[in-house]
DNA sequence: CGTATTTGACCAGCGC
DNA sequence: GCGCTGGTCAAATACG
């Protein structure tokens, strides 16, 4: 199972206003997949719309360990057989870039690096800092060219993005305070 | 001193 | 069944 555990990678079309990439890759990989209905976008506003809760995003925890505290499942696993591996959901871009932490407006906790395997560079995890909200991401280096950072997030925020919201709120004011103007009858 | 990061250890899942 | 690998935990350490 090498470099192949993104279901879904595509290039970031989107003009996300947060996303700081220096520069995004034009090219495509050759060895990737692309899926290239994919829309950000969408997937942010349904984050917001419903809370978070897209049943199509089902929540994270990929292992049996349990990382809700008070349960200590670890001593007396199920012996009910191997269960299958649940991957969520994951959406992977590359960017071209010497920084390997990328902006993308919220904030994120390192909690893990790792030495993978075929590449000279480690895998880093971030987990999203927000007290509800279970999002992770990987950061990765690609071995091929390490001038690209590989970045897959898993989950969906269940909270809007601040440095997004600090934008839009100032235009948001400004189109509603324009807005009064326009609905004045005309003199 | 509180918070974030680092890093070794542990564990689950997969392939052989 | 066993070994390998990826993902996570948590204690130690660094940093502001």
């Amino acid at each position: 199972m090498e470099g192949e555990n993104f279901p879904y990678l595509f290039e970031p079309s989107f003009p996300l206003a947060s996303l700081n990439s220096p520069s995004l890759l034009d090219q495509p990989m050759n060895n990737l997949q692309y899926a290239s209905d994919f829309d950000l976008s969408n997937m942010l506003s349904s984050s917001m719309v419903n809370g978070g809760q897209n049943p199509g995003f089902p929540s994270l925890s990929t292992t049996s360990r349990n990382t809700n505290e008070g349960e200590n499942v670890n001593k007396n696993k199920a012996k009910s057989g191997r269960k299958k591996k649940h991957i969520p959901p994951r959406v992977a871009f590359h960017t071209r870039s010497s920084e390997d932490i990328l902006d993308d407006g919220y904030k994120w906790r390192k909690y893990g690096q790792k030495a993978v395997k075929n590449s000279s560079h480690p895998r880093s995890y971030y987990r999203c800092t927000h007290h509800t909200c279970n999002v992770k991401k990987q950061i990765q280096r690609l071995a091929k060219d390490t001038g690209i950072v590989v970045t897959t997030y898993e989950g969906i925020h269940n909270h809007p993005c601040e440095k997004l919201m600090e934008t839009l709120i100032p235009l948001v004011k400004q189109l509603q305070f324009l807005s009064k103007f326009s609905n004045l009858p005309s003199c």
